[in-house]
RNA sequence: GCACCCGUAGCUCAGCUGGAUAGAGCGUUGGCUUGCGGAGCCAAAGGUCGUAGGUUCAAAUCCUAUCGGGUGUACCA
């Protein structure tokens, strides 16, 4: 409905002001109530070209609209400086409700990278921000039509891979695989994650250490290789490996995110980002100090070893092997990488190098970054100095904090105001994480978000048992104020769908969905339901309300129950 | 040093393809008569939109400079 008004509204200025607008874009937005149900702005737009001023253009457009309109609109009026303010028929808002999302994506393979957590380390607070931002806007390219697959990639070689198992072997007095039994099941990824500090802190301060994990590493690759499964540092390789990879899924469970359609290790792709980095040394990478370099500087940007002197690829081949392994597999329209902005330049350097030799891979290919979590009182995350806030930390925060209130302490709840607190802020800044208010369920809340879902399933409830309760709504279904800022604002959704699709904000919806429980909430308070001569009217729009809601809410990943 | 991101109420954030009195939540203060779930609703107080210029009929929004914070910047990921 509002791009056709939007047409609508742009063939009459063409009409009535022929070339000056004709390129002229159409805004309809969203006024505030009182104004009306869209506004424009395309007199004040055009005023410059035609040399007038914006109320003679803004008149003869709001008579011509008046006629072309006459089925949609109820009332068109100028105001302020020449806004002009549209007001539907209630019957167009009807229509309107049922409108379902643009299917914007119909049928492009779309590849979502995301999560990243990496083996050997401990999958921190920034791992669960970009979980859930990936899993919503995976939904929401979904929806829109796109065909998409969900992968995962991390780092299970690597130096940091190095470090882990040199201090794991210390501790274990030597490779003794068999001393990982004492590790009880609880403590497996903390204990992995602890030593990953401690072989990094050892690596910095000790020359001897260093050396042995530089060793360690480079014999973990060659495990790879011969693809060595029984000797005794592969059996301690393989072994925490896997428990790394079975605290991840046990974790994306806990967090309901639909299932990874693939796992990436390095492994899997080192082999492959060394070759192709190999083949265009001289054309694109260069050999400097026994390393293989890309140069961005050419582009503003800064060298980045892809190549080691050691002969190891570093991060940057690896991301160039899986952007080619995910090519090969998927053969993506789109391709999407969703990290930390810490990762930002490092990626444009990546896809910039490629660029170079591969133009149409690295345009189909872009890195959304959002921001850092951070604890209040200030304080950096760093897994390397240990000192970080756990995925698992923010769990059991939010568990502990709802547990406080009685019988509040459903999973659902608990997950809702994660998923919510880390969505509702728009992707690029970075989130301020504060356990105790961030896990509060007032306000701006997903658990307020689910209160206001099931307040309406109970109305809805109330209403089928009792048969004769339906009523009719009567054929011209006119509403009354009260009733129509809440239909106005469901007619919203799809708008909204649309926009955060296109511009890739999933936010856009948190916001939209706590105005919309706001002035359902609002029409709770003076607008009786159930035995009202309104009844059937009023039903029907709290039906509505609480499929939309729970659409929107089921779109960011959170549940919307019926009762709590 | 250079590059990128951020700076809006005490706190946490919306608003930023320029437009009508800058909006929420938390916190504070004061209300909500037996009614569909009070995890709710209403109201009040609280803002030189970091600062200074510029463009414009119109700037939180665009441009420039500057200050403050963050991130990245050759062999970690």
């Amino acid at each position: 409905m509002k791009s056709e008004l939007e047409n609508q509204i742009a063939e009459a200025c063409q009409q009535l002001f022929g070339d000056a607008a004709r390129n002229i874009e159409i805004d309809l937005d969203r006024p505030e109530e009182q104004f009306g149900d869209y506004a424009t702005n395309v007199a004040l737009k055009l005023a410059k070209n035609l040399g007038k001023v914006p109320r003679e253009i803004a008149e003869p457009l709001a008579v011509k609209l008046r006629e072309t309109l006459s089925r949609q609109i109820s009332e068109i009026n100028i105001a302020g400086p020449g806004f002009i303010n549209i007001k539907l028929k209630d019957q167009v808002l009807w229509e309107m409700i049922k409108a379902k999302p643009a299917k914007s994506l119909n049928g492009k393979k779309i590849v979502a990278e995301y999560s990243d957590p990496n083996p050997f380390k401990v999958l921190h607070g920034g791992h669960l921000y970009t979980s859930l931002v990936g899993d919503a806007l995976a939904n929401l390219m979904e929806l829109a039509g796109g065909v998409v697959n969900r992968v995962n990639f991390g780092g299970d070689v690597g130096l940091h891979v190095g470090k882990t198992i040199w201090s794991i072997v210390n501790d274990l007095g030597g490779e003794h695989p068999e001393k990982l039994t004492q590790i009880h099941d609880d403590k497996k990824l903390d204990w992995v994650g602890e030593h990953y500090v401690k072989g990094n802190t050892a690596y910095e301060q000790n020359e001897n250490a260093k050396t042995e994990i530089i060793y360690i590493n480079q014999r973990i690759y060659e495990l790879h290789k011969t693809n060595d499964q029984a000797s005794q540092l592969a059996k301690i390789y393989w072994t925490c490996r896997q428990w790394s990879y079975d605290g991840f899924e046990q974790l994306y469970k806990q967090l309901e995110m639909k299932p990874f359609d693939k796992y990436y290790p390095e492994s899997e792709v080192a082999d492959l980002g060394l070759e192709t980095v190999r083949q265009h040394i001289g054309s694109v990478y260069e050999k400097s100090e026994g390393a293989v370099i890309y140069r961005g500087e050419k582009h503003g940007l800064f060298t980045q070893v892809f190549i080691s002197s050691e002969e190891l690829p570093t991060y940057a081949a690896k991301d160039v092997g899986l952007i080619f392994k995910k090519q090969r597999d998927y053969s993506p329209d789109q391709s999407f990488i969703i990290t930390d902005h810490a990762q930002k330049d490092h990626l444009t350097v990546v896809l910039q190098s490629i660029k170079e030799f591969a133009p149409e891979l690295a345009e189909a290919t872009t890195h959304l970054s959002h921001g850092q979590i951070k604890m209040t009182g200030g304080g950096k995350m760093s897994s390397r100095s240990g000192n970080i806030l756990k995925a698992t930390d923010i769990l059991q925060a939010a568990r502990s904090a709802s547990v406080s209130l009685p019988g509040r302490e459903s999973p659902e709840t608990v997950l809702a105001a994660v998923r919510y607190a880390f969505l509702k802020n728009r992707i690029g800044s970075d989130i301020i994480y504060d356990p105790k208010e961030s896990v509060s369920l007032e306000g701006n809340s997903g658990p307020y978000l689910q209160y206001a879902h099931a307040r309406a399933c109970s109305i809805i409830k109330k209403a089928s048992v009792v048969k004769n309760m339906a009523g009719k709504m009567g054929t011209d279904r006119i509403m009354e104020p009260g009733e129509r800022t809440l239909a106005l604002k469901i007619t919203e959704y799809v708008e909204v769908i649309d926009k955060a699709v296109i511009e890739l904000l999933p936010h856009l919806i948190c916001t939209y969905l706590y105005e919309l429980a706001q002035d359902f909430n609002h029409f709770y308070e003076s607008n009786r339901v159930l035995n009202d001569p309104r009844q059937a009217i009023r039903l029907q729009l709290v039906s509505d309300y609480a499929s939309t809601l729970s659409n929107g809410l089921k779109l960011l990943g959170i549940a919307a129950p019926q009762q709590m």
